[in-house]
DNA sequence: CCGGCTACTTGATGTACATCAAGTGAATCC
DNA sequence: GGATTCACTTGATGTACATCAAGTAGCCGG
């Protein structure tokens, strides 16, 4: 039922995505690497994106590459901190993460926040939206961002037109449903250590599908925002880290956690057994 | 955010359905109807059935109405306690509940099972199995059912016909991302008593919308499933159970349920100071 | 370089809920 | 019709995590 935080490659339907060092570089560097800015020749084109095999499905004919390259009418970027979108404004458009690192959160009535999503690059942003053509969440991004914008009649339009782009919009949307029956899972089921370990393997391999390293990764969010998506407090986040170092399963230096014990990981994952 | 808990009629996207006590009857009635059989004559059709409102888009003309008559390809009984369909299934259609009462949930390797939610008339199930051509949950009934079967390459054709089909079916998966992030709060942030409250107020608006009254209800499921959806242990939910009726907010007789005071079980539902 | 801020860590104490256990009451089945 | 079972209730006790509190470390602006 976790195969979603256990095999990201399954989960994704991803191929697998050949190591892109300059990509892989953006990771383990502290500082999000300065975006060039696109000439305005320099047409926006799915068909040229490093991320398609993310974004868009595969097996598309070079005609079908063509037309889906009208899908994104434009790049949009979002400072560290800003909003993507904020709850109550108009759904129009999807977007797809080019650059960046973003959470989505709601908020109740009396003002509590959840952490309810991170989504970083290739992955699509916005579905909430759909179902009542204003948007349920906040997404704001964790680093400086850049997003495809995608108007959500185009994407239909298209759809419509494409099979296999129709099939893997409905793809995409389901994968959501299907990790939040995880979380679901994780929140009602699972102890401080195991959801961590969840947490972090689900991170790591969304990562490597992205090419970067499975023993390494550098957290774009805070232990508050970590605790709020999994359900406890910022302490008992940080008191389960210390935990895993003193174990000797991972090295926490602030941000930066490096895998030591990749079994021991996924053993607590699955355990249930204290 | 949990408006999707707060006002059915908004998150359902529903026009308000005429109260039909036939249908009302079912739910207060302990044994569900004998179904009759459908002669062979009497074909399935969407632009003959009276849920027609709950599954199907508003503002089609009879052209398109027929056309959809098509999507739904058969029939078909669940016994109390039967799948639908079980985790692992190959996935080929989408189902569209006619009566009865479901369950769905996921299991762990390690067997923990964990309850992601509750279906009724009109609300369509197996979306989860799109991701990966096969079902990630466990479909269960919880009172003998009939659902409408519609393959879901037949739904994909017409929905590239029909436009507003296609936006419908989007509508309906971002509608269960959207319930799925209500429940992530209920589950991160909520103590057992607001839990339970949102639990009944969402059955009860689901309920009104199908024609039924808003003070009474039949619970379907047991302590246990209604404990592994909220997250905590059939023990906490009975006691939680005891304490609402103690304070005079409902009504306790088994699984019969009588909201006595509504706005109180809305204020333990918002409140966040104790 | 310093002062203040934010993010995090760590310890002491409290508590909501889980767990364990022993009922009760309605439904079912020979 | 009495025995069995299952779903539920209620009480006593335990515990994982929250809360409260007091730090420390890295970072930013001046």
């Amino acid at each position: 039922m976790l195969n979603e935080l256990a095999d990201a490659r399954e989960a994704y339907n991803l191929p697998h995505v050949q190591q892109e060092p300059r990509i892989a570089a953006m990771q383990t560097e502290p500082k999000p690497i300065e975006q060039k800015q696109i000439e305005p020749s320099f047409k926006v084109a799915c068909s040229n994106c490093n991320l398609r095999e993310l974004c868009l499905p595969v097996g598309l004919n070079t005609d079908e590459m063509q037309q889906l390259d009208g899908m994104v009418a434009t790049r949009r970027k979002v400072k560290q901190g800003g909003h993507l979108y904020s709850s109550g404004d108009a759904f129009t458009t999807l977007y797809a993460i080019r650059t960046g690192f973003f959470k989505t959160c709601v908020v109740s009535e009396d003002g509590r926040e959840q952490v309810t999503g991170f989504q970083m690059a290739g992955e699509i942003m916005g579905l909430d939206g759909i179902v009542s053509d204003k948007h349920n969440c906040n997404a704001i991004a964790l680093e400086d961002a850049e997003v495809c914008v995608m108007p959500f009649n185009h994407v239909e339009d298209l759809s419509r037109q494409i099979p296999v782009l129709q099939r893997h919009v409905h793809k995409i949307m389901s994968r959501e449903i299907v990790r939040e029956n995880g979380v679901m899972m994780l929140l009602a089921n699972m102890r401080a250590e195991e959801r961590l370990a969840a947490f972090l393997l689900n991170l790591l391999q969304r990562l490597h599908a992205r090419g970067y390293s499975k023993s390494e990764l550098i957290l774009r969010m805070t232990r508050e925002e970590i605790g709020s998506y999994l359900g406890m407090k910022l302490e008992t986040v940080s008191r389960t880290f210390s935990k895993f170092s003193e174990d000797g399963i991972i090295e926490v230096k602030q941000k930066n956690i490096r895998i030591l014990d990749h079994d021991k990981l996924k053993a607590i994952f699955n355990a249930s057994t204290c």
